[in-house]
DNA sequence: CCTCCAGTGTTGTCACTGTCAACATAAGGG
DNA sequence: CCCTTATGTTGACAGTGACAACACTGGAGG
């Protein structure tokens, strides 16, 4: 809160931070370096002391954003026992992850970063998608699990994208509690073969 | 081809075309509206006369998508008869629509975009989903039909998004069938309750 | 056929941005 | 205690979105 002179004490979070709040405000488009540097009260090319590059601040929100569904979703799935359950807790929170943070939910998934293979082990998108492969694996049993867990993750994820974008009506999302009402519908809805 | 003297003939058509290739190219956040008017040949404020913004044109760029697709759609309808064929072949086009023209795919869906209301009518995303909800709603018999219709989308765009934002391994995606092979995997393992 | 005007393209300009280079300051290990 | 190194600052440059003022031109109405 005191202006810490010179050396600001943690930029690199802070800066993280402002990114996500302007983004809410006024898009990814807008983002600006210089509005982040403003914001935090730091000069204008302090941010380059961190981050070589836009675009490498909105890859390290994008990693961000996995390591913490990784952890959501790990909660979610700790509290279920039967496999099924699990994988279904996994559904839902990811859908809850991107109502909660729609602006990571949406770098996470811009595909125009990342062209470069990261060397440093495997991102913690990959970690997010091996964790869903596993659960789906132990619930089909001889189905190729991989292409189920694509199955699974393409209904969460376009979910998540629809909500997000405002394509589901607002009386359907009323509560909080809707979110999950309105995943666990769809799986029913698809589980059932009304559809 | 031949240098047409002061009035292009067509720019607005022109700037639609140019800045798809350039978002192919740089990815949306480079495109410039200089750098489109520099490659149809025409000075840098020209743009303005067809698209008041920059989001103009992104805008403009999404209604067309909507457009092809809901024409692509219909398309693939025609050709069935049973309405749960007829929902496959539109959830079949919906894919292969995003894997044909990902740059529009995708800004489609930037819901950033479009935050005030068009006045003049519904706009060609409206009419995408509503004949969505209408297929959806002549196969779930009883159930809630927006709910299923929003199921059936969300499977769909789902992958979509996964497939364009390179989630799938390549050798899933070798011909240009195995779009409709890996669409239809999805539909029947989801229908089968193996997931 | 002429005129004139609305639509379209141009030139010039402004504030702002991403990025880099050169410099300043602090913080902590030898 | 000093000096290396990480971090922050200042200054600069080219490129951008957007606007205003101006130029060209094709076609409608006389």
């Amino acid at each position: 809160m005191t202006k810490r002179s010179y050396h600001h004490g943690d930029l690199r979070a802070a800066l993280l931070d402002v990114a996500i709040e302007a983004i809410a405000e006024q898009g990814v488009a807008h983002l600006s370096l210089r509005d982040c540097a403003r914001r935090i009260g730091v000069s204008h090319a302090a941010p380059y002391r961190h981050f070589a590059t836009k675009e490498a601040l909105l890859l390290a929100l994008a990693e961000q954003g996995f390591r913490w569904l990784v952890d959501e979703a790990r909660a979610a799935m700790a509290a279920c026992e039967q496999p099924a359950e699990r994988l279904d807790a996994y559904g839902v929170a990811y859908v809850r992850f991107a109502v909660d943070h729609p602006e990571h939910h949406r770098i996470m998934f811009t595909s125009e970063l990342s062209p470069e293979v990261d060397v440093d082990g495997p991102s913690a998108a990959d970690e997010a998608f091996a964790l869903l492969v596993e659960q789906a694996a132990a619930v089909s049993e001889s189905e190729d699990p991989e292409a189920a867990a694509f199955a699974y993750w393409s209904l969460v994820h376009g979910m998540s994208m629809l909500i997000i974008d405002g394509r589901v009506p607002a009386e359907r999302l009323a509560s909080r509690g809707a979110v999950e009402e309105l995943a666990r519908t769809a799986f029913r809805i698809w589980r059932s073969g009304a559809v």
